[in-house]
DNA sequence: TGAGGTTGTTTACTCATACAAATAGGTTAG
DNA sequence: CTAACCTATTTGTATGAGTAAACAACCTCA
């Protein structure tokens, strides 16, 4: 018999999702890698140490590192063995990166540079949005505030109205790398919600800031679309940062 | 000699680099995906196949499609095959993917999206530098105008200078995300900077430009570093556009 | 007729093993 | 003391075999 895997070895499907093997272990190291529990410049115990001890093969395992090290997390070279990089390498941006980083509660300075980050993205997308939504994208964004506001944003499916809506937007400033960054935004903004919900905080009803800035869209003005986005990301920042220390 | 590795078995380290083999495939293919040969929702060849044809094994292949998955490139299932992802899923920002994308000429519309980013997130991080800034950034920032001063962008280690300049600036705004977008957005100016002069144009010098931001940062001025920055971009998408329609 | 389960086939996924390549660090010759 | 040369260790590559997931066509039963 090839590998009398034995018993059973039950796969955890709920500890570590319903992917792939190789997926799991990408993930389980990112938010250990994340979370701090390597630091930057430490070596990872060697492939078929490693492999053995998450009892997975060295093939799954090398595929894992492979998935972290085009995202910047780590970098293997032989002899040396597999180090994590330093910080400046790693892909902030990356979305599994930021969903890993809040899976172990990250640090406020980390949240304040999303919303940062946010603070001059944003505005700015709204803005080149005013001048050149389509109608189709007024529909989607409409649609989104609509559910929204049916469902707030303690339920899963407010919060996706409220990520629909953003993503729409900056769809709408008809630029791909800007898209890009909407999704692992977007994703961050969902974190964040969550936490402030969790934290049993009562934020401030978020509709008619962004009933403002869906009018703004809808009439054009670039400057308008840019102003209310900027005050719709101040307050859910001083939400946020209120829910962070209650 | 050290280990006849046998008649010939060119891995021609030319054309496709000296890292791993798995690395050099999933930048091949990246180029490929990035470069319109494979388009989204196309199919790949089944793995044995593929890696056979490609003239490498099951295993260095697989490891290099884990890479591009990691980036969004593709998506692969079992009996489905692996596809190409929707752009909309590809992670425009990751710096691997900028440099395939510059491999095979990029579309005018896209250098326009990037520069359309820069003018966001540049004057921004301008700004939030001017007030960060330590000694330190200074002297980093001065010491690769010089550089850049001295050998001028036509040579390699002239526009390496410029590259350090725009991310001595990113890094003093003391973002950690958006160092992560500086270290994609500094290569695609490098890149872009390579096009203007591959193309023979001879841009306008461009140290006033630069020496007159460095001086608003030095002086903490936010407000004077966003609008010579912004200048600095507008200008430097004037050349390129110029660059581009000779 | 049509909804729901069953079987079968295709494909990626996982595992195990063997061997090759690279390199840090020690060792030796000059 | 420098520089060339080993060598042990670690990652990288190759191959083959077996597993599991997804989908389609079929088949069963109300």
């Amino acid at each position: 018999m090839r590998q009398d895997r034995g018993h059973e070895d039950i796969r955890l499907p709920l500890a570590s999702g319903s992917r792939r093997i190789h997926g799991s272990v990408a993930r389980d190291l990112g938010v250990a890698i994340l979370g701090g529990r390597y630091a930057p410049g430490d070596v990872l115990p060697g492939e078929i140490e490693f492999a053995e001890q998450l009892k997975v093969s060295r093939t799954a395992y090398r595929e894992a590192i492979r998935i972290l090290s085009a995202k910047g997390l780590v970098e293997s070279r032989p002899r040396t063995g597999t180090r994590v990089s330093q910080r400046s390498r790693w892909n902030l941006l990356d979305p599994d990166i930021l969903a890993w980083a809040f899976e172990s509660e990250p640090s406020e300075i980390f949240i304040r540079d999303l919303f940062e980050l946010r603070m001059i993205v944003e505005p700015a997308a709204a803005a080149l949005a005013a001048e050149r939504r389509s109608s189709l994208d007024l529909a989607r964004m409409g649609h989104a505030l609509e559910e929204m506001g049916r469902h707030g944003l303690s339920t899963d499916e407010g919060r996706a109205a409220d990520q629909a809506f953003h993503t729409a937007i900056l769809e709408a400033a008809r630029n791909g790398p800007l898209v890009a960054l909407s999704s692992s935004i977007a994703a961050a903004v969902t974190w964040t919600t969550i936490f402030k919900h969790r934290r049993q905080s009562m934020p401030r009803d978020p509709m008619p800031d962004h009933r403002a800035l869906y009018e703004a869209i809808v009439a054009g003005d670039p400057e308008a679309a840019r102003r209310t986005m900027t005050e719709l990301v101040r307050l859910a920042l001083a939400d946020t940062e209120l829910a962070l220390r209650p």
